[in-house]
DNA sequence: ACAGGTCATGTAAAGCGTTACATTCGGCGT
DNA sequence: ACGCCGAATGTAACGCTTTACATGACCTGT
C-alpha cells in the first residue's frame, strides 16, 4: 500500500495479464464472467483509479472541452456553461473553463490546451477568433482546417470565420425589441449599447438602427451611449441620457444588467418606469422577471444553446466531421412591466 | 505537415536531440544562446506545440484542479469560482469545474479524476464529502491522508473530515444579523433557512436561534420555514409566513435570493418593506445592492474565499505539507433599505 | 601539458495503460 | 479422431515527452 495501485498490481493480484484487467474494466463483453468477477474483486480490494494520463496518451483523446468565455461571474454565461456542462457530461466530456477576464493572455494559455492536445475541442463563448486560426479564406480552409483541433462558436457569430457556430439572430432580436417600443408609441428611443469592439453589441445596435430607419424615426445624436454590460455602467449612461435636452421616453439596453442600472437611474432622477421611461433588456437573465419592476426583455435560450453548441461539438469529435452552417436558435420578447404606452410628451 | 508535429521533428529541423529541444523549450537556461535559437526558430516554422498527454504522464501532474459546485449556473458559486480561476491562473493552474446539480452522481466521476490523476487536487464547494474519503478517525487520519489526493473545502466546513478548509463563521454571522433585527426593535423574527441537509444551513440557523435565546426571545412555531435557495422557494416561504395569526415584523433569510422572493411575496400581499416586515439575506450577491429597495445582508468575501482556498491548494501541491487548520474569513452586515425598526405592532 | 572540472548535449530509460497480434484451449463438424 | 474455428487470454509494442546519466569538448590551474 505504499503508492498508488498501478495495473500490473491488479492482475497480479487477479491473477490475469494486465491487458485482461484493462478490457475486464473498459470491455467487458470480451472477458469470461468469472474473470469479470476475479477482477473486480481484485481492483475493490486495491483500490485501482487506473491513470488517466496513461490512458489519454495511448487513447489520444483526453475528453475534455476547453470553453473559453469572458467570465464566469456573469449569470449570463454561467448560465450558458451549465447547459454545456450537461450535454458534455452526457456524452462523456468534461469541461475546463478558461475566464479572459482578468487576462486575456489566458485565451492564448487555453488555445494551448487544444493545440497541444491537453483537450479534444474548444468552444468560444467570447466572440474572439483563436490566435491559431487564420480567418477562412476560400479553397484552403478546409485543408487548414483538417490539422485545426476543433472549435465550435456559441452566442456570437465570429464573421470572416467558418467555425460551426450556435447563435441566435441579435438584429432580429434587437429590431423586434426596438418595432414594439415604437408600436408602443414611442418615439423617442435611446440605446445603450455594449463595448463598441463587441460583435454582438454591433449586430444589436444595427437591429436598433434598422427598426428606428423602417419607421421613419431620425436618430438623435446622443442617443446611443455605450456601456460595458455592467450595471454600474447602465446607471451612468442613463443619468447622461436624463441630463439630455430631448429626454428620450424608452430605452433599449443590450443586455439586463444595463437595464436595471438605467432603472437605478431613473428613479434616483425621481422618475418612475415605465410611467415617464420605458425599459427594455436583453437576455432574460433570471434577475429581469423578478426586479420590481419586472423588466421587458428579449429571452435567449441559454442552457439550449450551450447544449446544442456542445451536442455539436461531440458529433464533430465523433464523425469527424465538419458539419457546416450556423444553428440559428429563436428568441422571444418577454412583455414585462418596465415597458409601456408612452406617456404625454414632456 | 501532415499530422501534427512532434517533438522529434523540431529536433531534426533544429539538428539536435530531442531531449535538447525539451530543454530550450523548458529551461531555457541550460541551453546556449545559439541552440535555443535554432530550436525557437523549429518551433515557429513546425508550429510545434508539445503533447501535454505525454508531459503530463512523464511529470506525474496536470496542472489541473478539480472544482466541484452544486450549480454553477448559481451565481454566488460563479463568483466564487472566479476567484478560483484568477489565482489558479497565476499559479499556473486551470480548473475542471463538475457540476453535481443535474446528476449527483457526477461527484463521482470528478472524484474519479483525481483518483485517476486526471487532476492534481479537489476543491470542494458543495459540502460533500468525496465518496473515497472516510471521516477522520484520530491516529490514522495522518496517515490515510497520504495517499489520497489534496482536497480543499470551501465555504462550508465538512464535520468529521480533517481537511483544510476556507470558510466563514455562519453562525456568528447569522447571529450578527438578527442580533441587529432585534437592536431595531423587531420580536417576531422568522427564519427562512436553506436545505435542511446542508451544514450551512444548520449553521445560520444556529446563529439565528443562538440571537433569540440570548434576548430571551420565543420561538414560536411555524417561525422556521425551510427553502431551497430559489427565489420561488423564498416567495413560497415567505406567503405561509404571511397568512399567520401573528404575522412576523422581520425576516432572516439563509441567501439573498429567498430574501428577493420573500419580498416579491410580501409585496404582492399589498405590504411594504421595510415599512411593515424587515428582510435580510446573505451572501451580498450583486443584485442585492441593486435590487429595489436595496437588500441589508451579510456579506461573504466571494472572490477571497475562492482565493484563499486555491492559494492553499497550490500550496499544498508544491510543499506536500497539509498545512492543518480553517481559515475563517470575515463577514461584514451591510445595512440598506430592505430593513428598518419595527413599526407599530399591528 | 595534463588532470580535473564545468558546461552543453546526446542516449536511453522510464512513465502507465491499451491494443494489435500471437497463442492456447476447447468444442464442434465431418 | 482430426482439423478447423472461435473465444479468451497473454505478449509486447506503442503513444510522446522528460530527465538521470553518460559523453565529449573545452577550459583552467599548476
Amino acid at each position: 500500500m505504499g503508492s498508488t495501485t498501478k495495473i500490473r498490481d491488479v492482475a497480479r493480484l487477479a491473477g490475469v495479464s494486465t491487458a485482461t484487467v484493462s478490457r475486464a474494466i473498459h470491455h467487458p463483453a470480451v472477458v469470461t464472467k468469472e474473470t469479470r468477477a476475479k477482477v473486480d474483486r481484485a481492483v475493490r480490494q486495491t483500490g485501482y483509479a487506473g491513470n488517466a494520463m496513461a490512458r489519454n496518451l495511448r487513447r489520444m483523446e483526453t475528453r475534455m472541452i476547453v470553453v473559453l468565455v469572458p467570465n464566469i461571474g456573469n449569470i449570463f454565461f454561467s448560465e450558458l456553461l451549465s447547459g454545456i456542462e450537461t450535454t458534455a457530461a452526457d456524452n462523456g466530456y468534461s469541461i475546463l473553463i478558461g475566464d479572459t477576464t482578468s487576462d486575456p493572455g489566458r485565451a492564448r494559455v487555453f488555445a494551448d490546451y487544444v493545440r497541444g492536445a491537453q483537450a479534444d475541442g474548444m468552444i468560444l463563448l467570447d466572440g474572439k477568433p483563436p490566435y491559431f486560426a487564420a480567418p477562412a479564406s476560400g479553397l484552403d480552409g478546409q485543408a487548414a482546417a483538417a490539422n485545426q483541433p476543433p472549435v465550435v462558436v456559441l452566442s456570437e457569430r465570429l464573421p470572416g470565420y467558418d467555425f460551426p457556430t450556435v447563435c441566435i439572430d441579435n438584429v432580429a432580436a434587437a429590431r423586434g425589441a426596438t418595432a414594439y417600443l415604437i408600436g408602443q408609441g414611442h418615439r423617442a428611443i435611446a440605446h445603450i449599447t455594449g463595448p463598441l469592439e463587441n460583435i454582438l453589441t454591433a449586430e444589436r445596435r444595427r437591429g436598433y438602427r434598422a427598426a428606428l430607419h423602417a419607421a421613419g424615426l431620425p436618430r438623435p445624436p446622443g442617443y446611443e451611449v455605450t456601456g460595458d454590460f455592467s450595471i454600474r455602467s447602465g446607471r451612468l449612461a442613463m443619468a447622461g441620457l436624463l441630463a439630455m435636452a430631448r429626454r428620450p421616453t424608452a430605452i433599449f439596453c443590450s443586455n439586463d444588467e444595463m437595464a436595471i442600472g438605467a432603472i437605478t437611474a431613473i428613479r434616483a432622477a425621481g422618475l418612475s418606469v415605465p410611467g415617464d421611461i420605458s425599459v427594455i433588456g436583453f437576455d432574460d437573465i433570471q434577475f429581469a422577471g423578478c426586479y420590481d419592476p419586472p423588466i421587458t426583455t428579449v429571452r435567449q435560450p441559454r442552457r439550449l444553446i450551450g447544449a446544442t453548441g456542445m451536442a455539436l461539438m461531440a458529433d464533430i469529435l465523433a464523425h469527424k466531421t465538419v458539419a457546416g452552417g450556423d444553428r440559428v436558435l429563436p428568441t422571444e420578447l418577454i412583455l414585462r412591466a418596465s415597458s409601456g404606452k408612452v406617456s404625454a410628451a414632456p
